[in-house]
DNA sequence: TGAGAAGTTGACATGATGTCAGATACTACC
DNA sequence: GGTAGTATCTGACATCATGTCAACTTCTCA
């Protein structure tokens, strides 16, 4: 078999050239790609330690010298979804300015990371109900947006930019409409396009925080910096 | 064991008093109530065909009498949560008169229902995930909200109380809102309580199709019945 | 009451999981 | 450049849940 050969060859070719990856943390790694790889093509529940490793040069037990399980890996592909989702939020979470501008920013960079890695984002949640670790941490990951989120409305309500709503509880929702609307939309191939996806999530958003019909091109809402609302308290 | 004696004892006390079900209608039954029993106290992931059937005074292969597996009992406790679920939505989808009081009346028992059902619906949708079969069966039932809800915007955008927007896309993001809002708030116990989660989904939903700031005590939007507005076309 | 059907069961084959102790390959030191 | 010592890998095992028999009970109805 080229297997094998193929573990007997590589070192060959890059070890020394660039840097010297130790040999356990190309394992490791080959087991990630080997995941996502798979991930892509097929669904979890399709996903078995067995198959897993047949990509990898490793045979099934190496699999258990890196991960506890298969949750376990998932959890750890999920702390690399958190990292790229949060990246795309920065604008509405910290800028100034027209804030349905920076709105639709940040919810179109959601929409397009979600696009890029929508069979990920779903292996981990349907991963997520069959391990209780997995579950509550998958549970941390929207809670963290959530706390994100109603600490923004929060801030725009001290600005008057948002009028009275349950912060937390609107937050909370918003995020399960986004989660899950990308999950479904995106999760398999086919998936489908962005486009109306991206539209209903922007619509919903702005409609219920900063007043859809009041922004149509009347009143820009503008944001000023935190601080400067911190000091002037 | 007490079990044989049971099994032995229970035909005696009501089988022809009331109505004589078929024995096997009483054991499909009584696996259905186990699994409702069982899902109220632990998450799906523990359960087996093995913990199920020990509730019952049945065995285990008797299960497969009458599921093909668990995901196809499942997919009958599925089956009772959309009649429940349609039912209580009525208001708002046949109605007539002021509409967004018809579409908090709906809401109303939208949550009420996922409050009384929440660990059921949650195991369904953790299920569904481990099988094709259920997952499309899931995604079918989401479906069909989306078409009757998308359906009732359109209706209601003839009728000029709904403003320009892509009612399939909406449907379906209002949905998923709904559906894993209740899911996570009632889905385990101890259950939070409904009051935020109703909150948030009725504003949502009022912002996004009724214009929640223009509802606040001015202009009534007054729905007059699909026929009229059929006709009038 | 007894013959046939309906319902139930113990026992089996399969396939996935997680864990060893032993074999192998890498690393670094001399 | 060879070798000691360790990091890494593997074949084989025990366990558990699943789904399917053929054989056995228990019901039903004439």
């Amino acid at each position: 078999m080229s297997t094998s050969q193929a573990i007997r060859s590589r070192p060959r070719i890059l070890p020394q050239p660039v840097l010297k990856l130790a040999k356990s943390e190309r394992t490791r790694a080959a087991i990630l790609d080997g995941a996502l790889e798979f991930l892509w093509e097929h669904p979890f529940r399709d996903m078995t330690v067995n198959r897993l490793m047949e990509r990898t040069s490793a045979s099934r037990p190496t699999f258990y010298q890196y991960f506890h399980d298969l949750h376990e890996l998932m959890e750890c592909l999920l702390d690399d979804l958190r990292d790229d989702i949060m990246a795309g939020a920065v604008p509405w979470f910290t800028g100034t300015g027209e804030v349905t501008g920076l709105l639709r920013q940040s919810l179109e960079a959601l929409v397009r990371t979600g696009y890029e890695k929508g069979p990920i984002l779903k292996a981990v949640a349907d991963a997520a109900p069959n391990d209780e670790r997995l579950e509550t941490a998958w549970f941390e990951f929207l809670s963290h947006f959530d706390e994100a989120v109603a600490a923004r409305i929060e801030e725009d309500q001290r600005q008057r930019l948002i009028s009275e709503l349950d912060a937390a509880a609107i937050a909370r929702a918003l995020n399960r409409l986004d989660a899950y609307s990308l999950i479904e939309a995106f999760g398999q191939h086919p998936r489908k396009k962005p486009g109306p996806t991206l539209g209903a999530i922007e619509r919903i958003w702005i409609s219920t925080l900063y007043d859809w019909r009041r922004r149509d091109g009347k009143t820009p809402l503008i944001r000023r910096s935190d601080e400067l609302t911190a000091a002037s308290e």
